[in-house]
DNA sequence: ATGAAAGCGCTAACAG
DNA sequence: CTGTTAGCGCTTTCAT
């Protein structure tokens, strides 16, 4: 019981008594062959359900019809629904994707890099991991001509394509939100400042204060981005609570926690605490108040990243400007703020 | 500008004025090539950083080293720790996964199935999409030599390895946790029944009602295993409640969906109904109350079905036999039930 | 110890 | 209109 292998246009070639050449032409409706010859060919490849070997076909073409996909960490929905939005396209327009996880890890984003560049992939897409604080591994793609394209955690010292949210503005529009519904003390819950969206949001949180004449003060500024920091974080945050009447936090899970802890200790919310989150993923409307939050639309920037690759690839001549497409954010105001 | 092309081998050989095959024997470490040779063209290697081309060794080699990964909806969580305990595993023994999605799509599923076989994939791991009814899409992989591994939703006909959580004892244990809180009408949220993990979990809800001399109503069994779902049965469900003590939900969401409808109308959650989920995801702890559920693991079964596609590619002359491997489910007590 | 050559499956320039 | 040939990058007999 070896391994079948497939069968190839050579065995075609044999079988029907014609060329290579031939064959391979009449597949690909080339103009040079009579059509009964194509319709020969066609209906014998047919019959034995000939499928061309991809891996041949990239190496002849030098293009593997591959994207490279690099993603933080798959479970956080918003990073899937990106990846629904590009799978889409891609398939349709008959790209594959490799997909690798960087587990927000700088050393393991660089190894899927490599993996990706060894595979000639055509082009990659890339959400930077929380961890990545030097750029050395995207210029190894870039020296191969593979294009890259950034989306939500972009790297500034780079050039390419980029897909972001305005994040600046997201901060903002949070803040203020808390700011009219009478909040004078906002605890911000940041993600690491190294990442654009981290300090984007953070500033916007800043200027939202300073525009409204409140103080912005370090100690009610919290690198705490995730679920099991906040709740590392708890006897902090019971400490702040008593002088606070506000959180905005830089994602969801956060926001939850945060809605989570300071119920379990008799705070009301948002009577007395309002919080609101960032992302709009499914949680936010399974907490209880309904969670009132920025709108991140993972699914459509997906979608923009991978036109804006597409559009590369498929004029592999034009030399294209690189853009960057920012998606506005919006507010929906739900019941915890 | 044009893309500038990576060198290879070739380009090695004419710089050091050696020839091919002593490039390729020396960077593999051949025994017979002298250690002098090999320190000078290793050396070289690493200063121009050489990277061999894996479309051309996949060619030659006829084998890929990529493993193709079907995954029904990558936005569930159940799935994305799947992918997650997969991708370690693969990564270190030196394969890369072509994940593609089938959004719950028989016609999709087999698409997906056609891309891999062509990718001349050296397996297919797949968990069937809900709409999956006949299965000849498989053969076509099976007919190629390309090992299958079914996890989590599997289909009977196929011989292959397999993954499965064993549903019928986590129905049975959901709903005799149920009874043993004394419930005595208990509605089950079911998946369809053409999967395996649908009747089986049905089952095994059918099983504990008949051990405790409970009678099994077709009327208190609804196909509905969607928020979405439960959504539209809104109203079917509160003509349902006045009746009923406890609810076995064939997963989270339709158990946290259910919990909020009957929140939403005066039912209170256990008291007068209590809910039990599957999956044990995130969301579990976030409404109020907590989700009492059966743990799925979805990294550790990723991790297994991984395995069992190793241990067959490792060993090709082997002929191993199919082997399921069945995960004990087990129940996470918190307050909804 | 090293090199020449064939071939993995396919395409395309060149010949006829 | 069809066939022959070279070559994509690499490995591996077979010679030397």
């Amino acid at each position: 019981m070896s391994k079948p292998t497939p069968l190839t246009i050579k065995d075609i070639a044999r079988n029907l008594g014609v060329s290579i050449s031939t064959v391979s032409r009449a597949l690909k409706d080339h103009p040079d062959i009579s059509s009964e010859t194509k319709i020969m060919i066609k209906a014998y490849a047919e019959e034995v359900n000939y499928r061309p070997n991809v891996l041949a076909l990239s190496l002849r073409r030098q293009k593997s019809n591959t994207i490279g996909l690099i993603i933080p960490a798959i479970v956080h929905h918003f990073f899937s629904s990106v990846i629904s939005g590009i799978e889409d396209l891609a398939y349709k327009e008959g790209y594959n994707l490799i997909i690798c996880q960087s587990n927000e890890n700088h050393h393991r984003e660089a190894i899927n890099l490599q993996t990706l560049v060894d595979h000639r992939v055509d082009g990659i897409l890339v959400s930077l991991s929380k961890t990545t604080q030097s750029f050395d591994h995207f210029r190894e793609a870039i020296d191969n001509g593979i294009p890259i394209v950034f989306y939500d955690r972009v790297a500034d010292e780079i050039e390419s394509d980029k897909v972001i949210m305005d994040d600046f503005e997201g901060g903002r529009i949070a803040t203020n939100h808390l700011i009219s519904r009478g909040c004078k003390n906002i605890v911000h819950l940041a993600a690491p400042q190294h990442l654009q969206i981290g300090k984007n949001r953070r500033n916007g949180y800043c200027e939202a204060l300073k525009s409204n004449g409140l103080e912005i003060r370090e100690d009610r500024i919290l690198k705490c981005d995730t679920r099991e920091e906040v709740m590392t974080l708890k006897n902090h945050m019971l400490n702040l609570a008593p002088e606070i009447d506000g959180i905005f936090a830089v994602n969801d899970s956060t926001a939850i926690a945060a809605i989570q802890i300071l119920q379990n200790n008799n705070y009301r919310v948002p009577e007395d605490i309002a919080v609101i989150g960032y992302g709009d993923g499914p949680n936010a409307t399974i907490i209880n108040p309904e969670l009132t939050t920025i709108v991140q639309k993972g699914y459509e920037m997906g979608r923009e990243s991978i036109k804006l690759m597409l559009r590369r690839l498929n004029n592999p001549a034009a030399d294209i400007n690189f853009q960057t497409k920012s998606f506005k954010p919006s507010l929906i105001i739900r019941q915890s703020a």
